[in-house]
DNA sequence: AGCTACACCTGATAGC
DNA sequence: TGCTATCAGGTGTAGC
C-alpha cells in the first residue's frame, strides 16, 4: 500500500498526540511484527535471538523473548517529533531519566532533547496501519502491537500498529547521523532522500538515472536511488511525464529526466493533499479513515481503459515482476 | 554492479 | 461447495 504520500499522511496525523507523550506501557500479540526489531543481545549482533529478520520464520521462543525486550525497552520513553524517509516512518525517542535535573524545556518539548539516540522505527510494507484509538474504542481488523500512550493534552491514548500481511514492522533502532544533516534510524540508511526532502539533489538524480541502462521504471522504484516511490506513483508519474516504463535510464535526455522529476513531485503532491490511495481499506490515515487519490489515478490498475489523455487503452506489462500500467500511445519506447 | 528468484504473509477473487 | 491459482500498495537476501 503506502508509498511515500500515505506514509507522510500518517506521519503527520500522528505528530500531534505522539509529540511529548510518553508511553505508558506496550503490548506485542504478534512477535512476526517485529520482523526488524532487533534485541538487545550479547553482541547486539541481528538474530542473536536465534531466530528472525528478514525471509526467515520466527520460532515461538525467539519470538516471545523478542515480544519481551521490545515492551520492556519501549515502556517509559519519551517521544519527539514523528519523522520520515521515504517510506519509513520513525519517532525519536528519550528514554526516561530519573532523577534528571530537569533541562529547561519550555520550548523545546517537541524536539528531540539533548540527543535522542534511538528512534521507534516503522515501516507499514504493504498493509500496514498506525491507528490512534480511544482506550474502550474496539479493536481494528489485524492489530499486531498495542502501545498506550499519554499526552499532556490529548490525555491517554492507544497506538495500534495493524497489520493484515505482516510484511510492515515496528522496531527499536539507533539513530546515526545521515549523510547531508540530519540522523535516520540504522535500518534506513541505505534509502536515499526523497523528492519532497529540501536536501534532496536534483543533478545528482538526474545525472544517477541518466547512467544507468536498466528500464526507468525499475531505477524509481530503486530506494537507494530515490525514495518513496512504489509501483502505483512510478506508474503515475512516467504516464505524466510520458516516458515508457521500460527506457533505459541512459537513453532519457537531461531535459526529459528533469521533466520526470518533476512530474513525480507533483503527483506526490496531489495525492497528499488527496489523503493518499486507498482501493479498500488497506490503506488509512491515523483515524481510519481513506484517501481519495484512487479516483485521480491516470494509468495505475486501469489496463483496458481509456487513456484519459489520448483515449488509446491502457496496457499492463510485468516488470520485475510487477504490473506496469502505460499508455502505448502517449509513452513511446525510445 | 546488476539481474532474477524467492522469502516473508493474509485475504479477496476468479475459474473449475 | 469446495479446491486451486492468481493477485495485491514492499523489502531484503541469495545466487548467478
Amino acid at each position: 500500500m503506502p508509498e511515500l504520500p500515505e506514509v507522510e499522511v500518517v506521519r503527520a496525523g500522528l505528530a500531534p498526540a505522539v509529540d511529548g507523550a510518553r508511553v505508558l506501557g506496550a503490548e506485542v500479540r504478534d512477535p512476526r511484527a517485529l520482523k526488524r526489531h532487533v534485541p538487545l543481545g550479547l553482541d547486539g549482533l541481528p538474530g542473536d535471538d536465534g531466530l528472525g529478520g528478514h525471509g526467515v520464520t520466527l520460532t515461538a521462543a525467539a519470538g516471545a523473548s523478542r515480544a519481551a525486550d521490545f515492551e520492556r525497552r519501549v515502556t517509559g520513553l519519551r517521544l519527539a517529533a514523528p519523522q520520515r524517509r521515504g517510506k519509513f516512518l520513525w519517532i525519536p525517542v528519550v528514554p526516561p531519566v530519573p532523577q534528571a535535573p530537569p533541562v529547561e524545556r519550555s520550548a523545546a518539548e517537541s524536539t528531540p532533547g539533548p540527543a535522542s539516540s534511538q528512534a521507534l522505527l516503522a515501516h507499514l510494507g504493504m498493509s500496514g496501519q498506525l491507528l490512534l484509538r480511544a482506550l474502550d474504542a474496539p479493536d481494528d481488523r489485524h492489530v499486531r502491537i498495542r502501545l498506550w500512550i499519554e499526552h499532556r493534552v490529548h490525555g491517554e491514548l492507544r497506538l495500534d500498529f495493524a497489520d493484515q500481511r505482516l510484511f510492515g514492522s515496528l522496531a527499536l533502532d539507533g539513530l546515526v547521523p545521515a549523510a547531508g544533516g540530519g540522523s535516520v534510524p540504522e535500518q534506513a540508511v541505505h534509502i536515499a532522500r526523497d523528492p519532497l526532502d529540501p536536501r534532496f539533489d536534483d543533478a545528482a538524480f538526474v545525472a544517477a538515472l541518466r547512467a544507468r541502462a536498466s528500464g526507468v521504471k525499475k531505477l524509481l522504484l530503486d530506494q537507494g536511488l530515490v525514495s518513496g516511490v512504489g509501483n502505483i506513483y512510478a506508474d503515475e508519474a512516467l504516464w505524466r511525464a510520458r516516458v515508457h516504463p521500460e527506457t533505459p535510464g541512459r537513453a532519457l535526455g537531461p531535459r526529459t529526466a528533469r521533466e520526470l522529476l518533476q512530474r513525480l513531485r507533483d503527483v506526490f503532491a496531489q495525492a497528499l493533499a488527496e489523503g493518499g490511495t486507498s482501493f479498500d481499506e488497506q490503506y488509512v490515515n491515523v483515524n481510519g479513515q481513506a484517501g481519495y487519490f484512487a479516483h485521480s489515478l491516470n494509468a495505475y490498475g486501469r489496463a483496458g481503459e481509456p487513456c484519459p489523455r489520448c483515449g488509446r487503452a491502457i496496457r499492463r506489462i510485468v516488470i520485475g515482476g510487477r504490473s506496469s500500467h502505460f499508455c502505448p500511445r502517449c509513452q513511446r519506447r525510445r
